[in-house]
DNA sequence: TAAGGTTATGTTATCGGTAACATAAAAATA
DNA sequence: TATTTTTATGTTACCGATAACATAACCTTA
């Protein structure tokens, strides 16, 4: 034994108590070497059942519980993952980091979750804690372009990661994201359907994949069903909880042969937003106005139908990200860099009930 | 220096890296000791202004990340904390999570999320989970009673928590609560002002602190309204996501006599769940029965205001918990305990507005 | 300029584990 | 029984940082 390992202690009117249990401390009771004491807790096979009884009764009594640090600090792996989310307040990412939870604490893995309220600089402190918090990987939906930046230092620094809902120009890696084009046609469809011929699109902000995508898809979907792009019924906003009156202000404003009859809106929040704009102004949705969006903002599904929206699997973009990302850490996964897209559902509801 | 600090290095068609930069890396490249580096890093004013720009230099050329595992393993703090709840899909708790997670970031410490379920077996194997991880501390809202043994784990290890929205039977601890009887009294005496006189109340379990006080203040308020308590009306399920078809269709067979025109829920997924099933049944809300609950189930305020809700500051509540944990965790709060009651916001919807 | 006090830097041991190697004990084989 | 093989346990060094102590370099001040 290297060092003398004395302990801290207290003294209460119980009793003497030290304040760390550490494996030296069971060797000595169990009169073995710490290295016995480690063999057993890592049920290596070298070890005769007499003495892991011996020692594992020891353990028991003492209540000792091993220091993760220390281990790490050899092994080099945590059995940490970080979650980074861009909004915590939305159902959409919350649902994500409930099957990312799960899967993580399936497989082992503690969940360190960060929230970057869709700013970089936010994100960028946070990724440079869990570099030195030596996080085994990171499951991400990043902020935007401006991303790029930290998860190369990710890169540099070898800490797997996946990316989730959105990904970034000019990185190359495991990707976990929703069918924007279909998404959007299928609510471009739904709208047409409907009768309107006049769609605005309030859309997240272009550094965004997503709010890039859904625009092309949208842009594209409009002449597909024979509809001319006008220009004023595009708009570009956040995706995070905002106050609309000024933007829907503005579309509402437009000639009466300009006028949207429907919105859609790039996300949950824009949606509801967006309704609650319009109804500020006395719009009656869907009766003046039809409002749809991407993601349901909703977390308990048909208990107040409202708002039609594509809603997109939450749970199991967290839940297969993790996977992904765990699978990348292991090692199990393929070399090369895989790119799970998947569907959404489209939920019909009162928002975009007109009858024509 | 002790060790030699061999580097594992990786040859890839770009040059030679080491994997980690260590203290003793930069010390050697800035020709000082790893002590002055660690100086460094840690502001100490006992350095040459001189050496403190060359060290600063060489950590910036190199690119180092202080290894938080290793420092740990001395101060005896990981600037890790965890927030323990009971249900993640609840935006009730994941309102509670926003809250202390800014609180968390402010302060330089980060958050481990963990999700029991309400089950107090996945409690106890996180708590375990934590306590290898040595946390600094834990904002906890315990699955029921039943997490004492859990909470019991915690004192052993002297580990600093704080319960949130719920107590725990024979534990005393620092305590950030809603106002159960007074939240209670407001909601009924919403219900007998729109005019019920048969008002059920589905509760969570008794074993959870919420719902036996809920049951004590429901019972007290209605004495007070002069109305009688029927034990027909008064139903436990537990607080999470479910079918309450079974339960809600009890209560309706009653004879018209006995059968509730209001159904108080005692949280938000149970108050949604009900008016599901109502709804399934061909009952109308609030025609034919009216639902009020505790906690909102909306995440976002007022886009599709339908359920009464008794709405408690679930933000508050994460972050004056997170606060009061990271003063007990410094050392800077009293040493008494302290105990919290926040007040809740009762919001009047569609599905109590019953002209009678 | 020598003695004393500051300030700046280095050395050693340690945190709580484990890998790698060494050795002792038990079992198998000659 | 002596020798080899296998199995069980112990020793030493190290992971990456820092506390505590030691020393060197620089300033004062007499």
């Amino acid at each position: 034994m290297t060092g003398l390992h004395l302990q801290p202690q207290v003294i209460t009117p119980k009793g003497t108590f030290t304040l760390m249990v550490t494996i030296y401390d069971v060797a000595k009771k169990a009169n073995v070497s710490p290295m016995t004491v480690s063999r057993v807790i890592n049920r290596s096979p070298l070890i005769s059942e007499k003495t892991r009884l011996k020692v594992e009764a020891v353990i028991e009594e003492l209540d000792y519980i091993p220091n993760k640090q220390a281990r790490s600090l050899i092994s080099k792996e945590t059995k940490l993952v970080s979650l980074v989310i861009s909004d915590i307040s939305n159902p959409f990412f919350t649902t994500i980091a409930r099957g990312a939870e799960d899967k993580a604490m399936q497989s082992g893995y503690q969940l360190l979750l960060g929230n970057t309220d869709e700013q970089t600089m936010k994100e960028s402190r946070y990724i440079d804690l869990l570099l030195s918090s030596k996080v085994d990987g990171v499951l991400i939906a990043p902020a935007g372009d401006g991303s790029l930046a930290n998860l190369r230092k990710l890169v540099k620094r070898k800490v797997p990661f996946v990316l989730i809902d959105r990904h970034v120009d000019g990185m190359t890696s495991d990707l976990v994201l929703g069918d924007n084009p279909e998404t959007t046609r299928k609510l471009v469809a739904h709208l047409v359907e409907q009768g309107h011929r006049k769609i605005a699109l309030i859309n997240g902000p272009s550094s965004v994949s997503n709010a890039r995508e859904r625009k092309q898809a949208f842009q594209e979907a409009l002449l597909l069903n024979g509809l001319e792009l006008n220009p004023q019924l595009f708009i570009e906003t956040h995706f995070r909880q905002d106050n609309l009156s000024d933007i829907v202000n503005t579309l509402i404003r437009l000639t009466p042969d300009e006028r949207p009859t429907a919105i859609l809106a790039a996300n949950n929040f824009i949606g509801v937003n967006t309704i609650r704009a319009l109804r500020q102004m006395q719009i009656d949705v869907p009766g003046d106005v039809a409002v749809a969006c991407f993601d349901d903002p909703e977390p308990i599904p048909d208990y107040n139908p409202f708002l039609t929206v594509a809603a997109q699997p939450a749970y199991d973009m967290g839940y297969m990200g993790m996977q992904m990302l765990i699978e990348r850490i292991e090692g199990t996964a393929p070399p090369s860099t895989r790119k799970v897209v998947l569907p959404s559902e489209l939920i019909i509801r009162k928002s975009t009930d007109r009858k024509l």
